[in-house]
DNA sequence: TAATTTATTTTGATGTCCAAAATAATCTTG
DNA sequence: CAAGATTATTTTGGACATCAAAATAAATTA
């Protein structure tokens, strides 16, 4: 329920902003399409244009050549000014930063990784370490911060976004880290935090919006286990921005040890590092003795289990069942129509997938999973850098004004 | 995101949605408080009330006797007009119906309680059944079915709100039973289908707005577990209208026999007839040989655990236990800020707390809950008729215009 | 009775959208 | 090659919404 009041201004907002969508989803325009893609008329479409051109937002794109064929007047394909700004993301997981730069096109600028040792940092050196590595990125490019509009982080773990501090994360020994304050302060930009896996559904969002018009579960699988909600076509965040730490909900009270100290989520068997402890013959309970696992290591593993290695083949079962179970609840709770694997882990989803299905079956009513859509994308890290763009600029096509 | 283009009557519709709202929620008010509330100007007041006046949607309410103490211009008392329509509400559980009538203000003129034995009737005849319970209540009380605006039906399992099924339901034996439509050719009543659990959470939702802003969830404990979830202030309904069946959530693959027939279901452990099966130390895997579970029984149970009768505390631990686990995965996904545990199973709630919280504390990261608000409210079937009567109003206020 | 106070209505300004008319810029055709 | 046809965009004028400020209404107080 919307419960806030509406006045003229709040039209033109709308309006502007549905314009400022389009030409970013479906790239260089005439205005005829504009009106045709938001349902705006023409008047208004010139009208809005005019305002956004005069505020340097939207630029004539070049003529395309190839294209004059058609009787009448032609068309003025109008754009997205990349120049208008440029905004920041970095990825925070275990042992590793990566940071990118974006315009205000969406137009990837550069970017870099930086090893990390993570789990070696206390509270206070995360935000410093981040900012250290922004600054010399920012050098490295010949920019000021203060060119930089916003930075958005995404992390694997919990986040509160209001308060801008991660809350937990399998990449740190300490909780509740302070990010974007200590990281705005040293930076002199803006900041935002997420959850990493809820940018990957940011980014599907953008770029099929049709799909995710209704409720989806994008479940992340690699060094953990994610997942962004989409609900109502908008990505969900819980009271705290926390919402959907779906590795750590349990999947069977007692059951093995995670990460995060508590027995029996769904990450202690479903993650790369539960996986491994489960094959290697590791008792259950025991600490996994593991950083961010080789990607090497897992293939060998995947191999393992495809010539019908039987630890291996048993350790990918009992993920499958964990990950179907806590499927099952979520589509008992929620009834998504739409279900998206995604990440790393999917190139061993054939594995999994028999005792994920059985799993389904076993624990929730046919009905409510009837209509499912489950579906398979080998999308991987780098999705979460770009849905974190589509994120803030989906942003700034809310309230920016230029200049 | 509001993918919808705006415009000067959208605003008018808004902010005269806000005004009768305004009204509905707390009752007769003079222009100026009207103003206070939706934040609108006193002019803008004046026009959309002269509107609603015109309707005949709204009209001035006796001056209240008491009030005249003060200075300056009497405030005139705006009040929704009762005549401008009726509605019904009908809740459909098991061997019971019940019916209850509405003006439009709210207030309720009437009910009645069926006993049904529900689980012989076949699917035609459900709609029979209630579409006769129905007209000779209009009867009784001299209306024809064309003085009724709109029927809500409020039943207890998943429901297809788009295509008026009942997908399934504890009462009945057959699926998809085909509700709205047949029950509308009947008795010429417009109707809608939904869930008891997310009625009630309707219900409280327009009793206490300022509460339930942001996420919360309404656990049903009585002849089965039934859970309304409110999303960003407004109750959820999943793809097809058949969210949070969390009765039906799985606690435990492989686990006790529930009435649905999957095995491990929460209500299977926490339900009356879970409880009662699991005191009498009948196996966990027998059909439960009940129907609707005679409230004195269930009283009966209560006070011998109360008494330390060794049978009855395991059994309300082990509900507890199934409860709390199925709260703390749904809390790992969606942080809410609010939990309710409502229905006449609260009274023995105090037998499960231990066990509930016991759950919570190893189910879920501290981070999570821990401004997680746990609250109890006493309140019984009633709620689900009220419930339904605020979402029916709800929607008439939206696009209801007189005459 | 006049002054004061508060509620409500009226008035006039500003801003939005849209339909329809006008204009612009091309291609087609005789 | 000029007039006509066609399509895109802009301009114009009307309808309608909100709001601030002024005007009016209806009471109490001095």
């Amino acid at each position: 329920m919307n419960t806030n009041k509406a006045d003229v201004d709040a039209v033109r907002r709308q309006n502007r902003y549905l314009i400022l969508q389009a030409l970013r989803i479906h790239g260089a325009r005439p205005r005829v399409d504009i009106g045709r893609l938001t349902q705006l008329s023409p008047a208004t479409v010139t009208a809005i244009t005019a305002q956004l051109f005069a505020e340097g937002l939207v630029i004539e794109a070049q003529q395309d050549q190839a294209a004059p064929l058609t009787r009448g007047r032609p068309t003025v394909d109008l754009e997205l000014n990349p120049d208008v700004l440029r905004v920041l993301a970095l990825k925070i997981s275990i042992d590793r930063f990566e940071i990118a730069l974006s315009d205000y096109s969406g137009e990837r600028l550069g970017g870099t990784i930086l090893a990390v040792s993570t789990s070696n940092l206390d509270a206070a050196s995360v935000a410093e370490r981040a900012s250290q590595f922004i600054l010399s990125f920012l050098a490295e490019h010949h920019l000021q911060p203060s060119a930089i509009h916003k930075l958005g982080i995404a992390v694997q773990g919990a986040v509160d976004s209001h308060s801008g501090q991660l809350i937990w994360s399998p990449a740190f020994g300490e909780r509740n880290i302070p990010l974007t304050k200590p990281i705005s302060e040293r930076t002199g930009i803006a900041c935002i935090l997420a959850n990493d896996a809820n940018m990957i559904a940011e980014g599907l969002m953008a770029r099929e919006h049709h799909s995710y018009l209704g409720t989806a579960a994008v479940v992340f699988l690699g060094y953990g286990v994610g997942l962004g909600l989409v609900i109502h076509g908008t990505t969900f965040h819980g009271s705290t921005g926390a919402a959907a730490e779906f590795g750590h909900m349990n999947h069977m009270p007692a059951g093995a040890l995670c990460r995060c100290g508590r027995f029996g989520c769904i990450e202690a068997y479903a993650s790369d590092y539960g996986i491994l402890r489960h094959a290697e013959g590791l008792p259950l309970d025991m600490v996994p003795p593991y950083g961010a696992v080789d990607p090497a290591v897992m293939k060998a593993l995947e191999n393992a289990a495809k010539q019908g290695d039987a630890a291996a083949v048993a350790a990918y079962n009992a993920a499958g069942s964990a990950l179907g179970f806590g499927l099952a609840r979520l589509v008992a709770l929620l009834n998504p129509d739409r279900i998206v694997i995604a990440g790393p882990g999917t190139s061993a989803f054939d594995l999994m997938e028999p005792a994920v299905l059985q799993a389904l079956d076993d624990g929730v009513v046919e009905a409510l999973r009837q209509n499912l859509i489950i579906e398979r994308l080998p999308i991987g890290h780098d999705m979460i850098l770009t849905g974190t763009f589509d994120k803030i600029l989906g942003e700034v096509d809310r309230d920016y004004h230029g200049h």
